[in-house]
DNA sequence: CCGCCAGAAGCACGATCGTTCTATTTGACC
DNA sequence: GGTCAAATAGAACGATCGTGCTTCTGGCGG
């Protein structure tokens, strides 16, 4: 199952799988180094030792998060036909990894983008380029779309990939909160809606 | 300007008011009694004093946001006539206290509602209370907007609620992650046409 | 088979956490 | 204005926080 080389390096990207599915229950910030010990069945220091500094292990958390979400998300939304389609199947992709429980709290940087969304830092830094990098692929996908002519220039990509975000987000929270996974055909309702509108008159 | 009885009521009253604001930004289980001692400036027992544990005064911390909320949001959107109008004003007034910076981390209850969504408990259920609150609140302004005939009964208003919901919660989280101002204007732009899709022809 | 060194553990530090107890100040009422 | 309760402060508790330093250990190269 695991490649990597060095003993160290196996337990090290072992914290850090743990890391992120604690992050998204306890937060990215209170996430503690003591609490991921125990859950990795390590000391305080031995853990510590993988990383400088709380910050460290931040970042290198956000990075291993970002390596599943291409796994989970990225990777299967690739594999179905360019244009419309795939910008469907990017956004049923968000949806099935939040149902699956791949992070037990549902979406990694939903989560971690509200508790260090009014900190400045390098975390902050990190995240919001994450979103930024998501957002941009929806909007390729749509463009891809207009370009392909399944979608009107009408709503810009930049819009339409706002309103599928939010759908899929809102889609995420209250999963999350209220453990309804009827909420998962609610956001597709709204969002196949959404680009059947967005269709040349043609269809 | 404050009008309570007792001296401890009043004081009681601007800790609270102060922990609200304090939990849009660390988050409502991050809010330390040590830091709210410090932003009040009163001593960590003396606080402590007014609320019997950390539970009750999380507790009456989502209350006071709750009256903030009226006060800031609904009462606001409900002066506009009943229809279509109460509901845009209901989403205008949301997007204008984010604007305001009403709580410095954006809505209360969105910022709440991610920290505490994974662990059951009161301080979870509380919060969840408040969000079903208003999710009712803008499916019925959407029902009486279906009464009126000023909407088509297509989507049905709780599915029209959440759309709505979702582009307000992904403006007010762009807003507080990037501190840009013209997601408001996309969002209601995404609202507005959302409205006019699901009007009569006749308009 | 041995020695070495990365990797993990043990322990301790100052700070802060939520909480409780006691002492002191303060404000409201007769 | 004096009295008594209410409100606040001070100090301390055990626990846990992030972070160092030192010690042990076990697996791999010679």
């Amino acid at each position: 199952m695991n490649t990597e080389r060095t003993k160290g390096e196996r337990t090290r990207a072992a914290i850090l799988d743990e890391a992120a599915r604690l992050a998204t229950v306890d937060g990215l910030e209170g996430l503690s180094i003591g609490e991921l010990a125990r859950a990795t069945g390590m000391s305080k220091s031995g853990l510590y030792a993988h990383f400088g500094s709380k910050l460290d292990l931040q970042l290198a958390t956000i990075e291993a998060a970002r390596q599943t979400f291409v796994v989970e998300v990225l990777r299967p939304a690739l594999h179905a036909p360019k244009g419309i389609e795939r910008l469907l199947a990017a956004c049923e992709a968000f949806l099935s990894h939040v149902e699956r429980r791949v992070f037990p709290g549902g979406c990694f940087f939903s989560a971690a983008a509200v508790d260090v969304g009014t900190r400045a830092g390098p975390v902050h830094d990190a995240i919001l380029a994450q979103r930024l990098d998501w957002l941009a692929l929806l909007e390729r996908l749509a463009g891809e779309a207009t370009e392909l002519g399944e979608l009107e220039s009408n709503p810009d990509p930049a819009q339409l990939a706002f309103e599928l975000q939010a759908l899929l987000v809102a889609a995420n929270t209250s999963f999350i909160l209220q453990g309804d996974e009827r909420v998962f055909e609610r956001a597709l309702v709204a969002i196949r809606e959404r680009l059947q509108i967005a269709q040349p008159a043609a269809s």
